[in-house]
DNA sequence: GAGATTGTGGGAAATTGTGGGAAATTGCAT
DNA sequence: ATGCAATTTCCCACAATTTCCCACAATCTC
């Protein structure tokens, strides 16, 4: 499983279109060619994925049957709901499918952030205020976080 | 075992005919052809199959005896009742039949949506009412899909 | 600073999505 | 059987989108 780093400032061209910092890219394995998903995250932001990240994602979905009931599927819905694939063009880039630019507010100023075998795709703006944090929340959050993990 | 990845926008024409994006046909394995398989869904939607993973899915079904019970009778017959062929037109359309498009209430915008080896297709307005969840179901659900998957 | 690499923009060609006309087929009723 | 209506298929055409390509600006490397 992949392992990104980094958080990079890019910005999106009037087509959508995405070009990727050759340091990140560097980070792709290279199996990866070309092809990325796309997907929302859970906050206003994007997620992007290796194909086989993805791949791996949604094979531990398929391996529960769509039969078993309905709170299944819909779980299985909502999770993989707006994932798309995406190739980069010459120049590296990848165009950005208009439904997921509007749900993630993206305007021209955006930033890369790594997150594991994730890179999520914020507007600049949304993005600082989400990090916009004093130390007694950061604080509180790491001991939330804390209980969260050992509680599983 | 085929798996696709996507989620699209695509319009009925005023004949009941859905064009299938080009990105998804793309998924398709060679031995297609231009033939798939519609079926009702569990919900109110469709559900595309290639060929070949609906004889797969009937397989399945018909490996459970009919003798067992009339409940199994009766569900066969229900699941495999609503399934048609249909064909790719020389624009890379499908013609919906008819009861089909009322049994989910498609409109001119519908929505299909990878999951596993089928492929769904929505009603927009629909689709988007089934996507709504607030934190708490979400939760929920994933500790449901938990549950069930490590039962199997 | 010079040369290579990377990021950015945009024009043009190719592909795709969409609509609709008209022929071919089907089903139904007379 | 024949004619009519409805459906389906096949075809063409236009608009929108996507892809491909090239060029220039910015940045990095040596």
């Amino acid at each position: 499983m992949t392992a990104f780093i980094g958080e990079f400032n890019c910005k999106l061209d009037e087509k959508g279109r995405l070009s990727i910092p050759s340091k990140l890219r560097a980070q792709f394995p290279e199996a990866v060619g070309n092809t990325l998903v796309v997907n929302r995250g859970f906050e206003k932001c994007l997620v992007l994925y290796t194909k086989e990240d993805w791949l791996d994602e949604t094979a531990k979905l398929n391996s529960v049957d769509d039969f078993m009931s309905p709170d299944i599927r819909r779980f299985k819905r909502i999770f993989t709901n707006g994932a798309n694939l995406v190739q980069m063009d010459g120049a590296q880039r990848i165009l950005i499918p208009k439904k997921l630019l509007e749900y993630a507010e993206l305007t021209a100023e955006v930033i890369l952030v790594a997150n594991g075998n994730k890179i999520e795709l914020w507007d600049q703006a949304v993005y600082e205020s989400e990090l916009n944090v004093d130390a007694a929340e950061m604080s509180q959050l790491a001991q939330l976080f804390h209980q969260q993990r050992n509680q599983g």
